[in-house]
DNA sequence: GACTTACGATACACTTGCGTATCGTAAATG
DNA sequence: CATTTACGATACGCAAGTGTATCGTAAGTC
């Protein structure tokens, strides 16, 4: 097998069993039989090398099209949530977003890869529904994305709750229909009391 | 000063500044201006120590009371992406993530402190609107929290997009009125198209 | 078949930061 | 005033991990 390939497989599968901090370039070059002067004969270093490997990671994700556009959503939700429910995640994320703050590189192969490919994901079926006119018109997408994903990234990363099936439909279902109570009359002063 | 005080105090400030990972035992000591002995005589170790500084951020949020729902959860949203537009913030955070992962005291001291004070002030606005019938009976008060600071904190961590007034007011027009357009007809299949 | 080139393995220098030990000193106590 | 006790400063040992240098070897080339 080509060196180039092996070594970027042993990255990859380093970073996602121990996360960034504790992939050293000695763990790689065994992991992939090969030598360490061969890792510093081809990158200048462990930052650009895992960089190149994040890009690498390759997201089959599903497409879904059930025929609801709620449906559509919970099942990129499952998705994600599934992901959340594999302990080598955590390492994973924390170790990837301690990295991004320090690393211009890392950062762009996270987000060009990674976070792009589950935007992705999401993005073809919320613009499906709105082009079927199911999204109310002025939804910005960008930021709809950020209220499916937030919410279960932040459950995951910072609270440490779980991240299940009960939570991605409650959150679903706060997202398709609001939280206020009845029409929308909360700005009168004072609500309805 | 109390030698204990000046520590602790000394070890909020550089993780405030350079991040949880960044901070080391002999900064601590020298910016206290004690020796580095003193920090060991007094704590098993860096871990317990910096445990311990997290939760003594005491932080004093605002608890609005403008007479809104809307208003009052647009102030505490404001607080949060205020702090966002602090530089530090992102060293200080993206830290914290990665020493949460790693280890147990600090991620109660996290959660116990930080985190829970934040959720603090904003479940107050919350349990006050739902008490007054402007919220819907079954909206889940916990996993509401997680959809008001989940899309900025995502935004902030792990997309390094903007979190401004402009996206605050957006993710909170869409929690509050939800994204659907017209009546919650979204099960039909094929929608209205 | 001699030569070149890249490679795997390994040893090494260097840095960094943790935690310990030592030592002189200054304040508190009797 | 003598003694004790805690402290600040500092030096040290130790462990990891990065990046470099060396060396023997197995390939492919003319």
């Amino acid at each position: 097998m080509e060196a180039h390939a092996a070594i970027l497989r042993a990255a990859i599968a380093l970073i996602r069993d121990v996360g960034y901090d504790a992939v050293t370039m000695e763990c790689i070059a065994s992991c992939a039989g090969v030598g360490k002067a061969t890792l510093y004969r081809r990158w200048e270093g462990k930052e650009l090398l895992v960089a190149e490997a994040i890009e690498q990671i390759a997201i089959t994700l599903p497409r879904p099209d059930t025929g609801t556009l709620r449906e559509d959503v919970r099942a990129v939700m499952r998705s994600t949530s599934g992901m959340y429910r594999d302990p080598a995640t955590r390492a994973l994320l924390s170790g990837l977003v301690a990295a991004i703050a320090r690393s211009e590189p890392i950062a762009a192969a996270v987000r060009g890869g990674f976070v792009a490919a589950r935007r992705a994901a999401l993005r073809v079926v919320l613009e499906r529904w709105r082009d079927r006119h199911m999204l109310r018109p002025d939804a910005d997408i960008e930021i709809l994305m950020d209220m499916i994903h937030g919410p279960l990234f932040y459950r995951f990363l910072l609270r440490g709750e779980p991240v299940d099936e009960r939570v991605c439909d409650a959150v679903l279902d706060m997202v398709l229909r609001g939280v206020v109570a009845g029409p929308m009359d909360d700005l009168i002063p004072g609500g309805n009391s």
